[in-house]
DNA sequence: CTCATTATTGAACAATGTTCAATGAACGTT
DNA sequence: AACGTTCATTGAACATTGTTCAATAATGAG
């Protein structure tokens, strides 16, 4: 039985593409990312990386996915707070995560992850809040609300253009801080 | 005197080409947005493009701007309302101008504008909430919030590979009023 | 060892942003 | 009206980049 062992050295390659991928992102920002680049990253040639990705969208839908994965799982450890507290914990890390990479956020906006992952991403964030009461339909409303409103912030943050003029007015931290817990002491559950 | 003929005649070459540009990014999305199919649209060849804008950067960044400038009229129109009201209805309007032209969230995501049309517009944002008392500082952090809120709903929204996924489970409209309506609610003037 | 599957190479192609010398168009000056 | 300068466009190129594909090397089962 060979297939298994195979499967799983794609899967290794596949993650050390991604890997490569964000840090050259990280390194150089989004416009460096080539798919030549990150060949050479590895050792290898621009065309190797079409055995495992069929596409330079994929590989970004892949990168996009690694990233929302590591957010959620630093987000979600506890999960027996109170669900505003749940919220604003889970918002604060979301925004760690996107700021810890460069344009990272440009990335998650640009290539959405894979449709069966975002569903599953949203049962799992769901669950937390539906077991305090609320209804699924009100517990994804304002986890939309949060992802929103946190890519929106991390994309001013990581634009160039942005980040120098906006900062002369106004703290990030404070202002995202402020807007957050805004929104979330609005949420009423009827 | 030609100085002025020939500077209103450029500028209006350059409101053409931007107006091109944002049809056909309507049109056929920000894929297709490329000098190539730009000039043809205008009966041109692309070169011609680069003796308007230095770049199709800036040109994006006219885009975004012009874009921004609708907006900010479309919201801008009575001044006399409650702050909170006011907030709300700026929100919504810029909602309405990125949702009515396809791919304008990822535009004004990508290509933020110039740095002191941007300070510009915070100012001019900011005024209606200082005349009624709030101090710059938190005026700003409000609008900040409410950007960044409305661009990441826009982004979601009009990402082709989220938009049907997420329509299965939350409607976009009440969604985004409730995240809106619950931020704008939560801020509190100290 | 043999061979089929897996993985990579190297060379190409097409699309796209951009540059530049050459050319045409517009217009004030003489 | 003719001239020349400045404005605006052309056409052809170049570099970068995503992608393809036949050829080839590596890998592991029998």
């Amino acid at each position: 039985m060979r297939a298994m062992g195979q499967e799983r050295r794609v899967k290794i390659r596949q993650e050390e593409i991604v890997e490569a991928a964000l840090t050259l992102v990280d390194e150089q920002g989004l416009g460096a990312l080539n798919m030549r680049a990150i060949a050479a990253r590895l050792g290898v040639q621009a065309s190797a990386l079409y055995w495992h990705f069929p596409s330079k969208t994929v590989l970004m839908r892949a990168m996009a996915q690694s990233f929302h994965a590591r957010a959620l799982a630093a987000a979600g450890a506890g999960t027996a707070k109170d669900w505003r507290r749940w919220l604003i914990d889970y918002g604060a890390a979301l925004r760690r995560a996107l700021l810890s990479h460069q344009g990272s956020a440009l990335l998650c906006a640009t290539a959405r992850p894979a449709p069966d992952t975002a569903a599953m991403a949203g049962d799992l964030l769901a669950a937390p809040l539906m077991a305090q009461g609320l209804s699924r339909a009100y517990a994804l409303s304002c986890l939309a609300s949060i992802n929103a409103l946190v890519l929106g912030w991390a994309v001013y943050e990581q634009s160039e253009a942005m980040h120098d003029h906006l900062a002369e007015m106004i703290g990030f931290d404070e202002s995202f801080a402020l807007g957050l817990e805004a929104m979330v002491s609005g949420f009423r559950v009827d």
